[in-house]
DNA sequence: TAATATTTTTAGATTTGTCTAAATTTATTT
DNA sequence: AAATAAATTTAGACAAATCTAAAAATATTA
């Protein structure tokens, strides 16, 4: 099924106060798109035809289960578009929602699947947000922060907590970004620093400042 | 100002139909974007108090310098996106055009200066046509086919004619792609094949037959 | 040039998504 | 439990973009 952009963002928003509340109310959702509650009621009716939600009037609604996929596949596109924003383009995570927000709606399923591929299948978005899959799994990962590995395993960097132009030029000299692998090597106590190897570059080392502020998952 | 997705699409087709004809009329634009002249006349209407058009009742239109100016930004979105969809998530230019179509109304002018620079600023879409800069301005540039570059100073690839699979074998094996920096080194008489320097990689031969399939162009 | 054909515009309707204001239903309070 | 407050829905309107059918203007042809 085919839906509109009005529709997507409807849709989306439901899903995100279904995280806080079994059931959402019309002046919720009117608050959380800028609307009127006047909106939402003639949207719900709009969706309930369409079967993606569940709507008794004056009750309250939820995504079935058809919602919640086409929810979760919105929801992968603007996650993956973020990453691509924050890993390829250099914006900023705090820069990238309102872009993501329209890209989101491109829907060319090709193109999402591309997409992926070329972002390396991220599973965590630059805000640390899980990636829905192509079949609208939600991964659970486990971030960590680089200063508390403690395996030698390799590790994808995930987010990055500080966002500061200092930081930012650190981990431009460390070629360390989104999506980079990485692998500790050792760990000094003296300062706590870390012998790591981004990816394929010489192995570097970072300080405890630094390594606090990264945080990577394990696939 | 902003536009509305469909004004965009009626400027756009507006600057095409005019590269053919000076003054545009209701019939041929209507056939060019799938609708009726009456829709035509409404949205004519619209874009003149907009002051994008200079359009008189029964007498045709066309752009004034605004209208200009906005065409060939979205155009730069447009041809930005196509190189993106061939150059990094491996699209074939034959398959790109109606996901830049919708790519192209994503108007965050901080996104595009960023595309821009990730791509290398490129000068050609993958179809060969220009992109204009952010001043609007449209570079003049001639391709050349590989096999007919006598120079040995670097050239920019701008486009593939041959979009087979066999082909696109090869020029991944050769790490060839839309946007590859290259230089030839020599030619050999014998099979007027090719040695060439591919970006930072290691010089290699091409044959006669890739070789008049790649088309470049001179910064 | 008068008749006919084509093109373009107008008039009025439709769809989508929105709104305000009033009515209805549910919740809370005294 | 009655009165009041809050939330929700309905009714009716509006703007954007489109359409059909009819009218008006321009172009072509006999």
């Amino acid at each position: 099924m085919n839906l509109t952009t009005s529709e997507e963002n409807y849709i989306k928003s439901i899903y995100h106060l279904q995280l806080v509340s079994h059931l959402v109310n019309t002046n919720t959702l009117a608050r959380e798109l800028n609307t009127k509650a006047a909106s939402v009621t003639d949207m719900l009716k709009k969706l309930k035809t369409k079967k993606l939600v569940k709507y008794e009037r004056y009750y309250g609604f939820k995504l079935n289960e058809n919602g919640t996929r086409m929810a979760l596949r919105i929801i992968r596109r603007h996650r993956l578009w973020e990453h691509f924003l924050v890993s390829k383009l250099n914006f900023q995570w705090d820069e990238v929602h309102a872009i993501a927000e329209e890209l989101e709606h491109v829907s060319s399923p090709e193109l999402i699947k591309k997409l992926d591929s070329y972002l390396g299948k991220p599973k965590i978005d630059p805000h640390g947000d899980p990636i829905p899959d192509v079949d609208g799994k939600l991964p659970v990962i486990k971030q960590i922060n680089l200063f508390d590995l403690v395996n030698l395993k390799p590790a994808t960097v995930s987010s990055v907590s500080n966002q500061s132009p200092q930081m930012l030029e650190m981990l431009k000299h460390y070629g360390i970004g989104i999506g980079s692998q990485l692998k500790i090597i050792r760990a000094f106590p003296f300062d706590h620093s870390l012998e790591i190897k981004v990816s394929k570059q010489a192995p570097c080392i970072i300080s405890e400042q630094v390594a606090k502020n990264i945080f990577v998952y394990h696939d």
